[in-house]
RNA sequence: ACUCCCAUCGUCUAUCGGCUAGGACAUAAGGUUUUCAUCCUUAAAAGCGGGGUUCGAUUCCCCGUGGGAGUGCCA
């Protein structure tokens, strides 16, 4: 029987990482099974349950490439059958009804009184519950509605599916989801239940721990396939020393038997730094696009003053960690009106000299013959000596220019800000210097 | 309180009884570079504690400790 894996998440607004990466698994599982990946969108809860909620999963869905093989199941339209099959539950006397909680009568699935529980989990092994320590518990609310155990065994029979992976959290409710299934008289599928993703503290990661949410990666300026392959690597490890991989290699290489049982932290200085990998291997094209959005999003200029968007590209795309960094480290390419960093300036131009410094190179630059990379060198290397060293040359001009410390190389970056620009910059700057 | 689960460098992990415990991120030092990033070299950094089983335990078992999860109308 080939695998039907499914992910169930309940559209509350936020896919939290925790909930992706059991999909991530489960996809993976499936794909490389050769078998089914689906997606049930677990919808009883009307309130929470918003048009729009139901949208942004399907978006996150979407842009980490989760691709599912049949329709989505939207399970609040199974409702009358949930229904049905707790009626027949009544009726055979595996459940019962009840009013202790006083809100009314609802069903009640009853438990085994004695004996011992148990199912080998495909992870974390054989697990054993005694069955006194599992109490009866509702199927049915005293309003009618169906509850989450019961919806979700049912669906379950109903979709076929053969493995269920979801978080640790849901260990206990394996075994009376077990029940459910022997009550019902359907075969169970088999059982993987995945470690959490854990904070500092070791508690379930949260938004107070920081981004939380797919959307918020996304936010953030991540790139699908970097969290994916971050999040893979959170509970799995392909057993040698590989840790960048490909769809097709993670799709390769991924087994249930190479899962770990314990929890995870997340850090995102390694995700950071994956990123940073993914954006400097990423084709050109797909990166322009990206950062022509987040310069639009942040009222910069779509064109460069100088130079063409290539050439501007080709320092900038190697040094860039995630999409948000995009706009201010490079707005001093695309605008005049840029901001000079406080500490840079301090270190670099509030020096004794620096303002006649700047203004002489800015008179060298105007009247060198060739505005070129080697010609600049030569310049400031000459200018330099004199200096005690390259560096009293080149900090101040970078700082003028670029109003950072940091960035292309000065030769580099001087050619593509081109002459006059670099001129007017230097001059402007030595007004700062002193 | 009870029940269940988990436990290797700061973090993610490798190890399926033989270990001088490997890799990656982060950190530190050095080299390359005009800066940053990259790149290269190096350093520091781990088996929670106690028992057992065994010729030999990080690896198997037990106890403790710590953390997590669950315990009838959340999912």
């Amino acid at each position: 029987m080939s695998v039907r894996v499914r992910f169930a998440p309940s559209p509350t607004g936020n896919v939290h990482i925790g909930n992706i990466r059991a999909a991530i698994f489960n996809w993976l599982f499936a794909r490389h099974e050769g078998g089914k990946f689906l997606l049930r969108v677990e919808d009883t809860d009307l309130e929470r349950s918003t048009p729009e909620a139901i949208e942004t999963l399907l978006e996150c869905m979407d842009w980490l490439k989760l691709d599912y093989d049949e329709p989505a199941v939207y399970q609040s339209k199974n409702t009358q059958r949930h229904l049905e099959v707790a009626d027949e539950l009544e009726k055979k006397g595996f459940a019962y009804r009840d009013s202790r909680g006083g809100e009314g009568e609802c069903v009640v699935f009853r438990m085994p009184a004695e004996g011992e529980l148990e199912f080998d989990d495909l992870v974390k092994g054989r697990m054993r519950k005694k069955a006194k320590d599992l109490q009866d518990f509702v199927i049915v609310r005293s309003d009618g509605s169906p509850v989450f155990h019961l919806a979700n065994v049912v669906d379950d029979i109903d979709m076929r599916i053969t493995h269920v992976m979801r978080g640790d959290d849901h260990v206990e409710n394996t075994f009376k989801h077990l029940e459910l299934f022997r009550a019902i008289g359907s075969k169970a599928p088999e059982y993987v239940h995945l470690p959490m993703i854990v904070n500092n503290q070791g508690k379930p990661y949260s938004k107070r721990d920081g981004a939380a949410f797919v959307g918020e990666f996304r936010e953030q300026g991540f790139l699908p396939d970097a969290l994916f392959n971050f999040l893979v690597l959170l509970g799995w490890a392909p057993g040698d020393d590989r840790e960048i991989m490909t769809r097709d290699e993670l799709i390769e290489a991924f087994t249930l038997d190479r899962c770990k049982t314990s929890a995870a932290r997340f850090d995102i200085k390694k995700l950071t730094w994956m990123n940073g990998e993914y954006i400097a291997n990423q084709p050109r094209e797909e990166f322009k696009k990206e950062f022509l959005a987040r310069m639009a999003r942040a009222g910069l200029p779509a064109t460069p003053l100088f130079a063409d968007l290539d050439s501007v590209l080709d320092p900038v795309q190697p040094r860039t960690k995630t999409y948000s960094d995009i706009p201010s480290n490079c707005i001093y390419l695309f605008t005049d009106d840029f901001p000079f960093d406080e500490k840079a300036v301090n270190r670099r131009l509030k020096k004794e000299g620096v303002r006649e410094l700047l203004l002489e190179m800015a008179e060298k630059f105007e009247t060198m013959p060739d505005f070129t990379e080697e010609a600049l060198e030569l310049i400031i290397k000459e200018k330099g000596e004199s200096l005690g060293g390259m560096g009293a040359v080149v900090h101040p001009v970078r700082v003028a220019v670029s109003g950072v410390a940091e960035g292309p190389g000065l030769f580099e970056l001087l050619v593509l800000a081109g002459r006059e620009r670099v001129c007017a910059r230097c001059r402007k700057a030595a007004e700062m210097a002193d």
